[in-house]
DNA sequence: TTGATTTATTCAAGCTGTGAATAAAGTGCG
DNA sequence: CGCACTTTATTCACAGCTTGAATAAATCAA
């Protein structure tokens, strides 16, 4: 961005932006535009030097636990991607120790490998009630263990900080880094995967609850004797939408037994969603359903936020087509439609490999603000 | 409040609120307390003087508009009732410009009969779709008619600007001003009475959905075919919890005719409660299902929003004793431990008097916001 | 080459908030 | 009564931040 815009965007004087330029120039925070490479001579006047955030300033890793398989992502300070891969490994049977050692291991291997000796910081989202601010996970369903100080294990094995963040909210902010409109005003992120997240953005930043990310909002019970859920209650939305879910109700339609509650995967779920396009009755049944209470979920989020925005992301968004019907008519016959024409609703095909890059951005923001704040101090 | 508390509450140096006290004070916004009237001395060194808001600086009516009632509110500059009344009137029936006349001619005769000539401004709540942006109410149960410019039309009549909000958040914004706990993260307010209202605040400011003042929280849709609800949906909250709901229900069981939705007021509420107490199974059935459904939807709430606090308040608190056990029961049922455990659950007795003054505190602070925005443009 | 146009920098000036010093207004004790 | 002590309020010079105006820089167009 050019000192112009950033002043135009901040509401600064470009006598202030200049200035703090300069400094920022001067500590090699920032780099100026080499004004060789520009070309496009279409805009008479002095052509606009572009600032970009230096390379050199150290990297950060971004880590993302699902059910068996860690996502890892390396950036630089420029917010360039690095490197990125994944990894499959189970790592609910784990002890706390030798979870916490298996992650430290895999994600020191990782900056090995690519090369990284400058990380600064690690960035880590997982599902559950993560307590972002202490960085432990209360409860996931991801870890066998309850209320493991994640942050402080990783961060002492590692030597780094390590910055933790619910999956759904890493999520949400991603997407909003993507979409400038979603930026603004308030936007209601529900992610459906392996399991069902909702990352809540107002004006932009995420909302925070009392300890957690944000919200639990896919262990809300909608139906009082629903199917049961991995968090050990029944009927949430979480028990008819999440991959997991959808997998084990169809092997119980066919009669087999049914896998405990494991992440089946992107091709198993691909050949369900398949067989359902295909006409299968009782598979539709089960999106229908799926759909429904899609509907329900996002009409309780309208009438008790009355957001701009809601996006439904994850990979769940590979059956929207199945769920779509059931869903409208669901979300229909919940809301009111002056509620309901406020909010505009998207849906957002990403896969996991997003959610890193939501996990380091978050993570920079912290750590930026974390500086800023030892400044003042 | 003495300069150097006003210092310690701000963060600022003793210093500059004495330069802005001093401002204040030649302005005559603020008055200086007279160091006479103190007495107390158990305090060594100079003794404080406090600081007021002049009582002279005009003063605001406060309005809240009910099925069948208005409540009406009179305070000065400094903070103080200077009367209040409620008028006994049905809006419902009225055509948008006789409304509009009649509530126009209350206020008036109101501020006229209180002896204050010095009306600034007038704050108005209700229930239902307020725009407290644009002063629109898109839809109320309370008035006949739908997108009624309400804060135009009686500023236009009255002379003077008319702030608008919806009588929930009033009422949150009244109770949070009266415990300073509650002002501190984030605090959701579930007024049950006439109807049921959600007011959210974060850090003791109102929350703000896309258009409308908050949160249409009562409309959330809990049992699929559940009871007739005002609002023309199923299975609402309100459909349960509110009073016209429980009255009619009521009726119903005695084989009686059910009124028409009508708010059947504080006498009538209180007979069935005592019916109940004395043991009627049906009443009881009543609010069994009752409590259950304000159950469910505290626990939408901290799945969702992750309280910090709960408040339950209005007028159908007056039934708690009955509701408790079954609202405990789903609450359990419906929520995660950890979750449950953060927030804490108030039960506030507020009659609808309270949140007049809600809405005249919640119009000063808009008025004041107003000024501040005027000045710096 | 000159003028037009837009971007960037410099600089003096204004505003805000602060620490230090000082004044003010009491209490408590000999 | 006067003196030490304590806490509150005010004054004032000063530092930091931001800004408008003036100026320089870098390009295009004719």
């Amino acid at each position: 961005m050019a000192r112009v815009e950033i002043g135009q965007h901040l509401g600064m004087s470009p006598a202030s932006v200049s200035e703090l330029a300069a400094n920022l120039l001067d500590e090699g925070v920032l780099v100026a535009e080499d004004s060789a490479d520009q070309g496009s001579g279409l805009i008479r006047g002095r052509p606009k030097t572009r600032l970009y955030f230096a390379e050199t300033l150290g990297s950060v890793v971004g880590v993302w636990t699902g059910f068996n398989r860690i996502e890892l992502r390396l950036v630089d300070s420029a917010g360039h991607t690095r490197a990125s891969r994944h990894v499959e490994r189970p790592l609910r049977n784990l002890e706390a120790e030798e979870l916490m050692d298996v992650l430290a291991r895999t994600i020191a291997a990782f900056a090995e490998e690519s090369g990284a000796r400058d990380v600064k910081a690690v960035g880590l989202a997982c599902q559950g009630y993560v307590d972002t601010h202490d960085g432990i996970v209360a409860w996931s369903p991801v870890l066998g263990t309850r209320d493991l100080p994640l942050a402080a294990g990783l961060g002492q094995r590692l030597g780094k900080p390590v910055l933790m963040e619910n999956d759904a909210s890493a999520m949400a902010f991603a997407i909003a880094q993507r979409h400038a409109d979603l930026r603004s005003g308030r936007t209601a992120c529900l992610m459906v995967g392996d399991g069902v997240g909702l990352g809540f953005l107002i004006q932009g930043e995420l909302y925070r609850g009392a300890r957690f990310g944000g919200s639990e909002f896919g262990h809300v019970r909608l139906r009082r004797s629903g199917p049961q859920c991995r968090c050990g209650g029944r009927g949430c939305i979480e028990a008819y939408l999440a991959d997991y879910a959808l997998h084990r109700d169809a092997q119980l339609i066919d009669h087999r037994p049914a896998p405990t509650l494991l992440l089946p995967g992107e091709e198993a779920m691909g050949a369900i969603v398949d067989q359902a396009r295909a006409g299968d009755p009782a598979l539709l049944n089960l999106f229908h359903a799926a759909g429904e209470v899609l509907g329900d979920a996002v009409g309780i989020l309208i009438q008790t936020l009355e957001p701009d925005h809601i996006v439904i992301c994850g990979p769940g968004t590979r059956a929207m087509d199945l769920l779509r019907p059931s869903f409208e008519a669901a979300l229909e016959s919940q809301t009111i439609p002056e509620l309901r024409a406020l909010a505009t609703i998207h849906v957002v095909e990403s896969s996991m490999d997003l959610l890193t890059e939501g996990v380091v951005m978050q993570a920079l923001r912290e750590l930026d603000l974390d500086l800023a704040r030892l400044k003042a101090a």
